[in-house]
RNA sequence: GCGGGCGUGAUGGAAUGGUAGACAUACCGGACUUAAAAUCCGUUGGGGCGUAGCCCCGUGUGGGUUCGAGUCCCACCGCCCGCACCA
């Protein structure tokens, strides 16, 4: 007897594939299309589990709509610009661009061994000239139709080692090598006007059916659209100019109870102020330490400078507040400027307790209520409460009434007026580093910021650069700066910053549509591949990623690189989850952990007997050495088992753990499996046998539900299914036709998932051609119905009994037995049944 | 701090509001073997009783809706993801 060989038998498959070009996606007036798309990776220079498991679940899908009569569009290439080969060129020297291409020949060569369906002849890497010239085109497309422009911001500065620090270098509010604080400075910098479009990205979102919920609801929080008040406090002992401070609030109906107004240290009158005070200058420092991040300056403990300066209350022109420079408003939102509310907002209550400030109340739990709150009382917006002081006069009102009577009272007194806002901010796209994609703009002393003419494009990144110092090195490049002004043609200097990486992952999808074209696009082939069918990738990509993305869909139809149906380029949204293992760990003597690599524990003990600490489920990182190389799995086991396995034991949303019994079990029923085609290859073609019928029941059954499954993304479901009807074939002693039959349809369902096994089973039973090539079964509906079914009693919800009854069995008829069952007699014990519930075909509950 | 999600046996998980624990792992038992491995077969949520059977409890915690809740609603606890310069 032969045995299961996945290294020879994948090889060989692979090698047929490619011959045949089978996964060359093509054009085809026959067919319909479809486009199935993982998100693409960063090339580390190493696969890992995660990736295994993103492209296995994008292989399945493709291969099932190979099989179900598609021209299949399923692309790769490599998101190849960003931090880590800079890092990499300043740790171990060497330049990031040989850095970057060796790696994605090194991941190349680890992800074919895979047999993934990929088209490789559409691949690129987004720091192939080829790819960022055309990013640089679609850049003066969006510049000349106002899609772009320069504005002021903030950055990350490391004061010691004079750069610009991304927020994944900010380590605690210092600079990861320097360890210097951090300071917060402005920039001038290039922006994507997505803020413009918010409404649009907004209200788009109800038409994603096929996008999961949590998604849309992440975005559309994240665009965080509101309405309300935007008015104006009057200034008492202000400088001047600042005799107004412009408010935006979303509860107007509590301006009754202001007792405070904030201001961002980065707004004008603070600058202002800054400038003449040395204290609100020594405040306003303190407060721009410690990183940019919303988190950073959300969770820095509350802290506010009383400027002296005193606004008016609008309604009453006697109530005189103070002007606070408070380091918890941001600059970006609304007009950089609050009213504080004690009493209905637990920040401004923090910030009121700490300070001493008043807290006046606008609504009360109750008319009898105490005014004194211990705490701020913000209830759901929903909920009723009543006013004592708001704008309608006393009453019981929910805020959402309050508010639109706010906003209308305060309109009608010439107070301000209602505005929609979005929290969206315009898009920065400048980084001040190399290994980017260059902006193709030039700065000329007399025509200023001007556009790179796009015959000289691609503006391409000089090879020669160092990396022993910090900074971006196109600044310091003796060369590469100095050019002609497109426009004067007087000597100018090239923009030295690069593209947010953001950008290059904004458009490939569009991209692979036509690889090679001398536009960014090809309009007829966008036409037929767009849009991407089935997206895959991590939640962690929910919001900027997708967002940045539906921006550039758009973009890209305003400047005529993509049709007006592409510009939501995702029509259906899958998340999946990570793989993750255990870790091992042991103390020194200082309690600190010490990690252990997988294949250094045995039954949870070192080779010298220690009983090591084991902590679930983590997410795979070097530094914790749990993580599982692909490669030795493949080498092991081949690819099948590793695809079999990343699919097989949890939910494709959810996080599934690599285990190596679960990789061995893997492999043992595709052995399994592989075994039965051999026996059943090897019976007389003649045999007959018995039960042809109910394995063929069970055959069509298994077609239906795998099918299902795969539609759903639920494969391991699928999966399980699999493994049910592989033990009823293997206990089967139906005839040959029959179990050749069930062997081939296995093979077949299975194919998505373990390709290089099923074409070789396809193949030994004779199939004909590839079953790559072969069309999906289909399950017989008549072959799915059963005659009798087993229908669960319940009395009062509690299971009793079970009987079994015909399928059709009319209501009446199943009551009556059911009532005389004998179970449900002695449950009852003599009670009359007050109603009886009949859920046909699945259900009946006696209630007593 | 803000936004989103998740929580079911020893473990990963299954379950259109309708028999909770499919399928797999692990464990235990059996067959084969001189033995082991491999392979095959079987048992296994917890507790109880008068043990061919029956009863009670059970899906993070506490409430609620329903004839019926793992599933829907509210509150709480724990963990995970994102927060605009990580990709």
């Amino acid at each position: 007897m032969s045995r299961y060989t996945p290294a020879e038998i994948e090889a060989r498959w692979q090698q047929a594939w490619e011959e045949n070009e089978t996964f060359k996606a093509v054009r085809t007036a026959d067919k319909p299309k479809y486009y199935v798309l993982e998100m693409f990776p960063y090339p580390s220079g190493r696969i890992h589990m995660g990736h295994v498991r993103n492209y296995t679940m994008g292989d399945v899908i493709a291969r099932y709509k190979i099989a179900t009569g598609h021209n299949v569009l399923h692309p790769m290439g490599w998101d190849a610009f960003g931090m880590p080969a800079e890092n990499a060129a300043m740790a171990i020297g060497g330049h990031p661009k040989d850095w970057t291409y060796g790696n994605i020949a090194d991941m190349r060569g680890q992800m074919k061994p895979l047999g993934l369906s990929i088209d490789w002849s559409r691949e690129f890497a987004t720091c192939d000239p080829e790819y960022y010239g055309q990013q640089q085109a679609l850049f003066l497309d969006f510049l000349e139709k106002d899609l772009v422009y320069r504005k002021n911001a903030v950055v990350n500065w490391d004061p010691v080692d004079m750069t610009v620090l991304a927020n994944e270098q900010v380590e605690n509010g210092r600079g990861w090598r320097s360890g210097a604080l951090v300071e917060r400075r402005e920039l001038t910098q290039w922006f994507f006007k997505i803020s413009e479009h918010s409404e649009e990205l907004l209200s788009a979102l109800d038409r994603l059916d096929n996008w999961p919920a949590k998604v849309k609801l992440m975005q559309a929080n994240w665009i965080g659209k509101s309405r309300g008040l935007q008015f104006a406090f009057s200034t008492v002992d202000a400088p001047d100019g600042h005799d107004r401070i412009e408010v935006y609030t979303t509860r107007p109906d509590t301006l009754l109870g202001a007792s405070f107004v904030g201001i961002s240290p980065d707004h004008p009158l603070a600058k202002a102020l800054e400038r003449e005070n040395a204290d609100v200058a020594a405040f306003c420092a303190e407060c721009r330490t410690g990183g940019t991040t919303e988190e950073a300056i959300e969770t820095a403990e509350k802290k506010g400078f009383d400027t002296g300066i005193r606004v008016r209350h609008p309604f009453d022109t006697a109530h005189e507040m103070p002007v606070y420079i408070a380091n918890f408003i941001l600059m970006d939102y609304g007009t950089g400027a609050i009213f504080g509310c004690p009493a209905h907002d637990e920040r401004d209550f923090e910030f009121a307790t700490k300070y001493g400030l008043p807290i006046i109340s606008t609504f009360l739990p109750a008319e009898d209520s105490a005014e004194e709150l211990d705490a701020a009382y913000v209830p759901p917006k929903t909920e009723k409460v009543f006013y004592n002081r708001g704008f309608a006069g006393a009453q019981w009102q929910t805020g959402e009434q309050a508010i639109d009577a706010a906003i209308d009272f305060c309109e009608r007194a010439g107070v301000g007026q209602g505005v929609t806002k979005y929290r969206l901010r315009d898009w920065g796209l400048s980084r001040q580093r190399y290994w980017g994609c260059p902006i193709p703009v030039v700065h000329c002393d007399a025509c200023g910021v001007v556009p790179e003419k796009k015959e000289n494009l691609p503006i391409e990144l000089p090879y020669d650069v160092t990396f022993d110092t910090p900074g971006n090195p196109l600044d310091r490049h003796p060369t590469w700066r100095d050019c002609a002004c497109p426009a004067c043609g007087a000597p100018a200097r090239r923009e030295t910053d690069t593209m947010d990486t953001f950008v290059d992952s904004s458009w490939y999808f569009a991209r692979f549509t036509a690889p090679r074209a001398e536009a960014p696009t090809n309009m007829e082939d966008a036409a037929y591949w767009m849009n991407v069918d089935q997206y895959i990738g991590g939640i962690e990509h929910a919001i900027l990623h997708l967002l940045y993305a539906r921006f550039f869909a758009r973009a890209m139809h305003i400047c005529g690189h993509l049709p007006a149906s592409a510009v939501e380029p995702f029509d259906a949204l899958f998340t999946q989850g990570m793989v993750t293992h255990e870790i091992y760990l042991t103390r020194d003597d200082k309690g600190r952990p010490v990690y252990h690599l997988p294949e250094d524990v045995t039954d949870g003990k070192l080779a010298d007997g220690t009983k090591v600490e084991i902590i679930p489920s983590a997410k795979m990182s070097k530094s914790k050495k749990n993580v599982v190389d692909p490669l030795n799995i493949i080498s092991n086991y081949g690819a099948d088992t590793a695809r079999w396995f990343v699919l097989s034991d949890s939910p494709p949303e959810r996080d599934v753990e690599w285990t190596a019994a679960g990789a061995e079990a893997a492999f043992k029923h595709l052995s399994r499996v592989w075994n039965l085609s051999d026996k059943i290859a090897q019976m007389d073609k003649n045999a007959e046998g018995e039960g042809d019928e109910d394995l063929l029941r069970a055959m069509h059954k298994t077609i239906h539900d795998v099918t299902m499954g795969i539609e759903s993304f639920g494969f391991n479901a699928a999966i399980a299914k699999l493994y049910a009807f592989t033990a009823t074939l293997g206990k089967s002693k139906a005839g040959h036709a029959a179990q050749r039959q069930a062997i081939m349809t296995l093979a077949q369902l299975m194919s998505p998932m373990t390709p290089h096994l099923s074409e070789d089973i396809w193949a030994a039973q004779g199939g004909g051609g590839m079953i790559v090539n072969a069309p999906w079964p289909k399950a017989d509906e008549a072959m799915l119905i059963d005659d009798t079914i087993t229908m669960p009693i319940q009395v009062n919800g509690k299971r009793r009994a079970e009987i079994n009854v015909p399928a059709d069995m009319a209501k009446e008829e199943v009551e009556k037995i059911a009532l005389a069952h004998e179970a449900v007699i002695r449950t009852l014990d003599g009670a009359t049944p007050k109603k009886v519930i009949v859920v046909p075909g699945r259900i009946v509950n006696v209630v007593a």
